[in-house]
DNA sequence: GACCTTTGTATTAGCGCTACTACAATCAGG
DNA sequence: CCTGATTGTAGTAGCGCTAATACAAAGGTC
């Protein structure tokens, strides 16, 4: 912590009042007369006193920072939700404790340990998997302020989160409206055990009577733009190809338009292209990118204010809500129908 | 931080023990038989004790957190660096407390005091302005162990960073080879302050005997791919053009792409661009763009390593080091001269 | 002037933990 | 069998702070 910084005892030997008193002064108590204060928080800033947040945690059993959890900050969409979400802790008054999990268990496990161990006054966690949940249950069950990043309707946790599957159905929707049938999913996620985006997709065939076809639905294992590149690669070397692709995220959706551009590919015209997220790079890409569009400064904002709700309430949290925030499709040339081009 | 959680006390109570040999155990010191640990050890798993870190750190005058203080994580690289650091930073067992400064110096300053007052062990900051480092360099002076991700040569602050004069000037000197004459530099950080890779660009032209020409520097005013594309707009208003464009980062090299790409401006045969930074997109832009690596990994691995040496000295820090890491050129097709193409 | 209030300040206890010291009980050596 | 070391456990103080309490001194009331 470098050099001992300066105590109330020291305030208090400088300036010869009792520590209690410096306390109350620098606190502005009514009770400490104004001449007092001004000669104590003279004395203070001369010796460049600092109140010492980790005692006054221990008495006031609170730390005022909460522990954010993610999986990691390779997708920009999750980096803006980071930067906001820390940005309306600080304007609370909360410090950010940051992790990422790697999209494993065992870290996140420890990483929650750890914050709790550091008596964090509550977490944002985006989960690496929507379903094993346990781990976190327990916890919100005793009591402690969580609130998850993701959707998960009947998890007895409090959540805040884009509808995905939502988005989803409205990503193949859209296709499926501009005539295309033979539509693949790009989606590491559901070997992940995080099915929202796979159930969107499947919904949006069901409503539309079109059979889904599963050997259009491949598993890309990562979510770099390379991933989406190899993903489309091997999509196109079979004999069904399709004829759109529905990428789980603006990079994997890069890299499909990057593989198109070498094979001679035309987008929107051979192949069309829908991503997800809507980040900086959708709209400068070879084609710009059709996506829906995640909004992260609306996720963060109520999931900051849903877990400093829930700090408030201390020993009896109110029952679990799950908020759900619709997205919207942005259209781009990526995936323009015949009839929509000039 | 919800419900209170067992203490060492109520393990003691529970076992019968004391609670000084309730914590020697827990510690697993060699005074405390093995059978007395196993008692111990599983009547505190039972109450789900947890060590109270925060009454931890006020005995051992340690937090083992440390704060990490960013501009901002609109770039990707930044963002890369954030993930990096705390990784490395949670494999020595600490705990990364984060924030953003918003390219604001009275945020950052605040920011610094909040993390003192925390008892943060140490702290990692890309500063706002690499020339205003007074704040940061008396802490320095009272032992405080800082690293800044910036080079500052003679700032008496311990730095890391990537050597951004030189890798402008690699960037500019291989447009220079590659025989142009008018290079644009779109760069918001002089008007910040930092002249690093301004500096890179006017040695690179002096180095090569051409006179650098002041029209052809722009402020973007940002750092966005909008920006960029603003400043390329502007650049081709002009009367006197650039046949080639350094961009400061990524995005506005992105940017300019996309309003190359618009305006019927072949990439590179009617302008070559270099960016800076080589995020992933580079690689899957319109045109694969040529540009900086900003070697995040290694930058912050060293970094986490000088603060946590740092750290080690605890009274009596070494004098300040200054380390720069060396980029690479990475040349795509977006600045390739005439004599390398087919 | 006896009593109550207000005002300014000091004292004490305690948050949960660890370091230091204390001290019985056991054991080894001469 | 006494001395001195070893072993297992407990007691005490203190990290820096706040909350609760205490208590003089001054001021107001009838």
């Amino acid at each position: 912590m470098g050099k001992p910084l300066a105590r109330l005892k020291d305030v208090a030997e400088k300036t010869g009042f009792s520590i209690n008193t410096v306390s109350l002064a620098l606190r502005d108590s009514p009770r400490i007369p104004s001449e007092t204060k001004v000669i104590i928080r003279e004395a203070a800033s001369e010796l460049n006193y600092l109140p010492n947040y980790v005692a006054k945690s221990l008495v006031n059993q609170e730390t005022k920072s909460i522990g954010l959890i993610l999986t990691d900050l390779e997708n920009p969409i999750l980096t803006h939700v980071a930067q906001a979400i820390e940005s309306h802790l600080a304007k609370a008054g909360y410090t950010t404790l940051f992790a990422t999990s790697n999209n494993n268990l065992e870290v996140e496990t420890r990483m929650i340990e750890t914050f709790r161990s550091r008596r964090a006054d509550g977490m944002l966690i985006f989960p690496t998997n929507h379903n094993r949940l346990d781990h976190i249950r327990a916890l919100r069950q005793r009591n402690y302020p969580i609130v998850l990043l993701v959707g998960s309707s009947d998890s007895g946790i409090d959540a805040v989160s884009m509808n995905e599957q939502m988005g989803a159905y409205k990503a193949v929707s859209h296709l499926i409206g501009n005539g295309h049938k033979a539509i693949a999913l790009i989606d590491p996620a559901p070997a992940l055990g995080n099915i929202e985006k796979r159930e969107g997709y499947l919904q949006a065939h069901a409503d539309a009577g079109l059979a889904a076809r599963p050997e259009l639905v491949i598993d890309p294992k990562g979510h770099s733009a390379e991933a989406g590149y190899w993903a489309m690669a091997s999509l196109m070397s079979r004999d069904d190809k399709p004829t759109a692709v529905f990428a789980s995220n603006d990079s994997l959706a890069l890299g499909v338009l990057r593989f198109c551009a070498q094979a001679g590919l035309r987008v929107p015209t051979d192949i069309a292209i829908v991503g997800f997220d809507n980040i900086e790079f959708a709209e400068y890409a070879v084609t710009p990118l059709t996506t829906v569009d995640y909004n992260a400064s609306r996720v963060s904002q109520l999931a900051v204010e849903r877990v400093i709700e829930l700090i408030r309430h201390r020993d009896e949290l109110p029952p679990p809500r799950n908020t759900q925030v619709t997205p919207d499709l942005v259209v781009r040339e990526s995936s323009l129908g015949l009839r929509d081009r000039g």
